[in-house]
DNA sequence: TTGAAAGCGCTAACAG
DNA sequence: CTGTTAGCGCTTTCAA
């Protein structure tokens, strides 16, 4: 297919070397300017595109980073690729996408993949099944560029870029309180990620605050992250058939977040007269759900490109960035009816 | 950075040469079964990766297909993505991502860059603003792999996947029809658009089968097909505006519909009863939108399977495939509150 | 200022 | 059965 012209076709039509075109075409100060103008104006002529497979493997670099998450069609992250790819393209960097379905093995995979396809560097966001980063830790310390955005791998020392997942649910669940809500449930992500943990941490805290107790009853995780509904299902029957049912229902994160309401509703439950709900999501339709929605929202682009930002400084720099990026961005609670007392 | 094994370092360690190593490493039959074990295990145990962009460069193909959508941030486009990787992740293919944001300049530079890239195929949804194909059917001529999915180019003999648009609308407003509406108007993306036209027409047919008259003052398009809010909001208000205000919205985009419900209730009209509303989209929270929204839904994730399939056919047949393949599928159409009489 | 040659990792035609 | 060699497209010493 669609043979692209090379240095040496330039050469040979122009009866110079590869070595003068590839002069020529780079700018370098050690070349006439007439044969500099020649090449380059056929070069031009002919639509000359260097090959980057050809320089990737001179080079020993792709210009391609490669993003490993749970699944685009989630509008948390397909914001945050939306931010990733921004940058990347304008920085010359490819973006090769993949997805765990929260996934441990099939993230190893992933990154095998990525590795073997020699990727510049690395934009995770873990699966909600990994606990296991060592493999990220040998990386790592091999000097292969890695950026965490928004699930972290614990214990490595690398870049990071986050929400303030305290601070966020915390607020969310105060506005709870404050609303006159006091049987507050939490439904999470698997404890594994160091994400559900900080927002349990919040909630739990919101609720030392205000003199509430925790009940443990009212703690549900769903360990397949609300990919499965019948998990988040499980989770809410569980939570609505206690004798003493919660009047609130804080969800932390987006999956869980969307799949609450519906089920919720089939199970007859009416928002917020039986029970409230707050959620984190990205999604950008929560005002217009029966009850409008409130939300936690992450910045989710702006994580996006910074995370991609970082890595390619990373990658960049040819000493290794030896102390790492750490930025937390804060969260944006957008209160709807969905958690004030009708 | 993390510097792998190659055939020369296996060469090396084991007295041979690159070739037999090589040959013993592809199961080459022309090989010492003692020497293809040694070399075997050897290889497995420093965990020996082809390098792929070396491959690339020898065998002219870099096993990776280039996608070309609008905008990752779309459930439509997010969930055929997810059929896209599903299938080139498995026939060992990578995925690069390009979102054109609705812009032809950008879709043109994209498709640039993936070309020289060197993508052995191209999975294309046009942006709302291409109106020239002339360079795909450029490419095309060239032997270039391509596969136009839900927005096709017009004029070129590729393969396509697409859903039956005519019908759908068709369907959606006879729906409308039958429910009780009659003053029916339609809010599309641009008429530049294939889709779109196929969706008017399906609309037209189902006012005409009835006996209703197709008002002009009642077909309103957005030329960036949604994804600037105020223009979809333009639209709504010169709609509601009209001392004949109509009855029922269908409203043929992704984006275009799920922007179209809370625009309607800001500007204080209740749906259904003031006005119905029926949509294009794959939202998966259709159901919890206030009212439950009446919808069309496209296979987007089965799409994007055969998208890939049918790239992927085309790129390993050796004499280029000179029938296209056109697969069109059917959508559903779930219909909900949204678009019955209260 | 330009050209020849080597090398990035791999495969394959050609010898042996 | 195995080794030598050339070449994919490009950059970069080293010579001239």
């Amino acid at each position: 297919m669609f043979k692209s012209y090379t240095i040496k076709d330039i050469a040979k039509a122009l009866g110079l070397s590869t070595s003068t075109v590839s002069r020529a075409l780079n700018g370098s100060y050690e070349i006439g300017a007439e044969t500099k103008k020649l090449v380059l104006e056929y070069a031009e002529k002919v639509n000359y595109r260097p090959n980057p497979i050809a320089l990737s493997l001179k080079e020993q670099r792709s210009r391609s980073i490669g993003v490993v998450v749970c699944e685009v069609a989630n509008n948390y992250f397909s914001q945050a690729i939306n931010g990733i790819e921004s940058i990347a393209y304008s920085s010359g960097y490819h973006v090769i996408i993949t997805q765990t379905h929260e996934s441990a093995a099939r993230e190893a995979a992933n990154v095998q993949h990525l590795l073997s396809r020699h990727v510049d560097g690395l934009l995770i966001a873990l699966s909600a099944e990994t606990t296991d980063t060592s493999e990220f830790k040998f990386l790592h310390s091999k000097g292969v560029p890695i950026v965490f955005f928004d699930r972290i791998a614990e214990g490595i020392d690398t870049h990071r870029i986050t929400v303030n997942n305290f601070k966020a649910a915390f607020e969310a669940t105060e506005q709870l309180i404050i609303a006159g809500f006091s049987k507050i449930a939490n439904i999470s992500s698997t404890p594994n990620l160091l994400n559900t943990r900080e927002r349990f941490e919040g909630y739990r805290a919101a609720l030392q605050k205000h003199g509430l107790t925790l009940l443990p009853e009212f703690v549900k995780y769903c360990y397949q992250g609300g990919m499965v509904v019948g998990e988040v299902e499980h989770a809410l029957q569980e939570l609505m058939s206690l004798p003493e049912k919660p009047d609130a229902i804080i969800a932390t994160n987006d999956r869980i977040t969307t799949t609450c309401l519906p089920i919720l509703k089939k199970m007859g439950f009416s928002i917020p007269s039986d029970v409230a709900l707050t959620g984190f999501t990205n999604s950008e339709v929560a005002e217009s759900f029966a009850p409008p929605l409130t939300v936690v929202r992450q910045p989710a682009f702006m994580m996006g490109q910074l995370a991609t930002e970082t890595l390619i400084k990373a990658i960049e720099s040819k000493h290794p960035l030896y102390e790492s990026i750490s930025q937390q961005f804060d969260t944006q609670l957008i209160i709807r009816d969905s958690s004030l007392k009708s």
